[in-house]
DNA sequence: TATAACAATGAACTAATATTCACTTTTACT
DNA sequence: AGTAAAAGTGAATATTAGTTCATTGTTATA
């Protein structure tokens, strides 16, 4: 006998594998899923091409788990922040409002998890990126609805619909080409959404907007 | 002097243009766009691979054709019969409807047109096709807003909502894996996509909603 | 019918990359 | 040290289409 993995090994593969995602990451950021090339990210990490394969049994297998980092260490729903009050509306605007912030801070990146092509095995992971904040909107709703601020509805139609209505939305200053959109305008725009939102979903909706008639 | 190119010959062009579009299209529907290839093309239409760059400078040439042809025969709001009623509330229900008895009736080619990965030359036309969506919606918003029908509201993005929430609601029937949706399932669908956004648009929103509180 | 211009053809060419693999280096254990 | 097992390497391979182009076929005039 002679050689078996140890601590010590192990600990190195795992940081190979880190290396490896962590440069694939970077370049998502820069250029999007659809420019990674094997060969850049062995430059970038200072890794073989062979080695990216003892890591990853394909192109695809990589960056599916790329995508599921990034999407889950920079556009995720932190329930501890929308939790601040336990009223519901409360709660859909803390949510759209941190869904903005967090978009926005990082425009590329928000480009390539919502909009960019990417391979089908990719896309699976981008279904399951945006089930997962219409699971938090659709608890959001059915919250509201037991508090009697919502209007009977069905949650998960509703939560999709949100999910559409901010998809969509952050195309406006995203396409913002490569400049940023204006404070103000953000502001705005944020404001209109959650605005919208509520309108469709809780009684009264927006309360503003009736004063202004 | 010998040859001058006369209508029958130009004729002769144009059927030929039509054939490469026409099988163009039939794969599309069979396949989406990212299982087109060239000879594939070639074989369906009948010319040879060569030919088709007599009629497109590129592939991307090419699709983007189709994808235009597409959109606008099989996907497009037709404003007659929207404008059947001049009540705004009536003109949404009604585009609504509309789009999505055209979705479901050909459920591969909308997942093409909607959300397959297409080459960014092709995604350009998704935004006008969606644009043209919203400038619809935009125009009755307007006029219900005029009408004191609608809230006061940015029509624009209330437009880019509506467009959004369609995006999305329609990967409910879509994703209703190679089987069809029960008619009742998309009935309900359609209606509770028409209430969402009523609700978020117009005054009382959706009047039967409240009845049953 | 001769011929100039164009259309049609499809095998060959290209280009871009993902993936492999024979070889080297490192590791862990006797 | 000796060695078995695994990790690391990167040039070579494989694949997959899109695109070209030399050749052949067709059309319209003189």
């Amino acid at each position: 006998m002679a050689y078996r993995p140890t601590d010590k090994t192990r600990a190195h593969m795992a940081a190979q594998r880190h290396k490896l995602l962590s440069a694939a990451e970077q370049l998502v950021r820069e250029q999007g899923f659809g420019k990674l090339t094997i060969t850049k990210l062995a430059n970038k990490s200072g890794l073989a091409v062979g080695s990216v394969y003892k890591h990853f049994k394909s192109k695809d297998d990589l960056l599916e788990q790329v995508y599921k980092d990034l999407a889950s260490n920079n556009l995720t729903l932190d329930s501890k922040q929308i939790l601040v009050s336990d009223n519901a509306k409360e709660q859909l605007s803390a949510a759209l409002e941190q869904f903005f912030s967090q978009a926005l801070m990082a425009d590329k990146l928000s480009y390539a998890l919502f909009y960019e092509a990417i391979p089908p095995a990719v896309e699976t992971q981008r279904q399951a990126f945006k089930a997962n904040y219409a699971r938090t909107f659709s608890q959001i709703i059915k919250q509201g609805m037991s508090q009697q601020l919502f209007l009977t509805q069905e949650p998960e139609l509703s939560a999709n619909a949100v999910v559409g209505i901010l998809t969509e939305s952050l195309l406006i200053p995203l396409n913002w080409q490569h400049q940023q959109m204006p404070t103000f305008e953000r502001i705005k725009l944020i404001q209109q959404c959650q605005q919208f939102c509520l309108r469709a979903i809780s009684y009264n909706g927006d309360e503003t907007s009736f004063f202004e008639h």
